[in-house]
DNA sequence: TTGTAGGCGTTATCAT
DNA sequence: ATGATAACGCCTACAA
């Protein structure tokens, strides 16, 4: 076994091994073809020279490259903080690697997402948060690889995974208008990127529409100050909920648009020594893993986190695999789990101003 | 703008632009060896052909991916959902990104973490929770791509990048029997591969002998039965505690190697009808982001995972760059932080059997 | 069963 | 300022 320091090509191990390029090809691809005794001492040859294939030389013969693409328009340092990324690379993990399939993940390159885009070595993309109103998805999808977006709208064209955001909400908002609730505010998620002008169709406004319509079947309103919008973290959450208070907001109840704004807006709620839920109910939205840990356990909206990152997967893979399915875009139900975190208002009414 | 179906490749835009094909390569990576009207005549049919450079064929020229690898032993659908790999992903994000560098997951392919390696397309690779006594490492290390690894022993001669487990999990076990504990269990991580003989050099190890050092002082012994092993999850947790209730301790406090691990012993605590810190406290470790949020809030050794996923790809990036950092091997230390789950001992007497 | 030769799409070298 | 030509390392008809 030696080192040359140059790394060992084809061309090596056929002359060590005194036959063509051809037959050492062979001899790792398709064994099959080559007598048994010329393939081992190729394979012998190799050994010694410390010889494997060059993978990029490969990629481009063969016009494959055995990974999948996981594109996002926020820097990863940042998503990768998010338990619903988290949640949602693990599905994606799960149906790539099912397929041998390697993932690559592609964020912003000083500042140009198409510019990483044009950087990467993939058969396809799955693409999560991806706006239809985003500055460079024309020049992305001028990629001509194949592309699933999850969590997006206004793609008609485009092969989609999509969450029922709506009825999620709706039921939500039901759910605390049947416990006697009429003080509500709801913690948003604003846009990621507020230079970009928000998608009219995005998540946020569709939940906005489910909670709307679930808060309206008892003649329930929500004024702007009622609806404050932060970042998906625990903290944007507490301050939120802090903001709120300050703008004279007293409510019975919180409809966060996420488990960590959530968990957050509890902490908030305790921090003026006021309790969950006997003061206020919080329901969230997700159910993340430790929504069922806390204390009390989180009614929340629970979404197929998982399951949108396989669907997107075995989606993708269809197309990269020239199939052409029936179904182009997939919407995922949501469910309402009703844990301790909600409860009856107090005393059936709102707190009074003045108590804070 | 016109789609033949076949990808535009550099001759194409020569010939429609009447240059030649280094003509071409210029107007894109070095644009002032051109006249100015020729590189935008060029840029014009790049852009009417919908040409953009094939990142294959540029990787094999230039010999450099743009990427760096992230190795893991265990299935990414498996270790996605650990809250400690995402915040050290977000580490190594951060430090990747900063330098435009792209990330490529990479686990066992067809149950080969060779393989998998084999077909990536890196300039490097940051290695978590690789034990030197893997099967494979031989194998992968033959790649001759530079390599850190991280959170794992027995590898001199490797670059790595490691905690003080041991310091921790002493300071852990310190504060437990300052508090007046002496009944007291481990609920530890078992290797995720089983076949392979554990190191007897591991993260667990280490932080146990940490935990015994630390009881050691007051003269508490840790028998075996007080050590149960799972995997690092929450309901892994939840079982463990139970077993261990079910082999007859009693323990007034508990060591968790993992914040999932204290979550889920919390959950236990709780089914039993016993109250934490009340009857039992609770001790984790990493401090991963809901630890503060848990009620109580969960006392833990904080570990920098971040920054661990952030050290660990610059000093690849250093060897990537050739050069030859001073400090090969670089510990990273732990924080103790004391916060609710942790109180004196009932009545300062551990609870006696029968009690359940 | 094995070898020859061309192609994959780009960049680098060296002319002009 | 531009071009011709040779790598880069591998795969794969097609030929022998």
């Amino acid at each position: 076994l030696v080192h040359t320091g140059r790394r060992a090509t084809i061309t090596d191990v056929a002359d060590k091994a005194g036959v063509s390029k051809t037959s050492v090809s062979f001899a790792f691809n398709k064994p099959d073809r080559l007598h048994p005794d010329t393939a081992s001492r190729i394979r012998d040859a190799a050994e010694s020279l410390g010889y494997r294939p060059h993978p990029v030389a490969r990629m481009l013969t063969q016009r494959r490259t055995g990974t999948i693409g996981v594109l996002t328009p926020q820097a990863l340092a940042v998503i990768f903080d998010n338990p619903f990324f988290s949640a949602f690379s693990a599905g994606v993990s799960a149906a790539a690697e099912e397929s041998g399939y390697a993932l690559h993940f592609i964020s912003p390159l000083r500042g140009s997402l198409a510019r990483a885009v044009g950087r990467a070595t993939v058969d396809g993309f799955v693409a999560i948060g991806l706006s239809a109103a985003h500055p460079e998805v024309e020049e992305i999808r001028r990629s001509g690889l194949p592309m699933v977006v999850v969590d997006s709208t206004g793609m008609a064209d485009q092969p989609t995974i999509d969450l029922d955001d709506q009825d999620g909400a709706h039921a939500a908002a039901e759910h605390l208008v049947a416990l006697g609730h009429r003080e509500v505010i709801v913690l948003g998620i604003e846009a990621p990127e507020p230079e970009h002008e928000p998608s009219p169709d995005s998540i946020m406004s569709r939940r906005l529409a489910g909670y709307r319509a679930g808060l309206a079947s008892v003649g329930v309103h929500l004024p702007p100050e009622s609806i404050i919008a932060g970042s998906a973290t625990i903290e944007s959450g507490r301050v939120c909920f802090r903001r709120a208070w300050e703008l004279g907001r007293r409510p019975t109840a919180i409809l966060a648009m996420s488990d960590a704004i959530a968990i957050g807006a509890m902490r908030g709620v305790r921090e003026l020594g006021l309790s969950v839920p006997g003061d206020v109910s919080v329901v969230g939205f997700d159910d993340i893993d430790v929504a069922q840990y806390l204390d009390p356990p989180l009614t929340t909206v629970r979404q197929p986190v998982r399951l949108k990152g396989e669907e997107a997967v075995r989606l993708l893979l269809a197309f990269i695999n020239g199939e052409t399915p029936p179904d182009i875009h997939r919407t995922l139900a949501t469910t309402l789990i009703v844990r301790g975190s909600t409860a009856v208002p107090p005393r059936a009414a709102p707190l009074t101003n003045g108590r804070g």
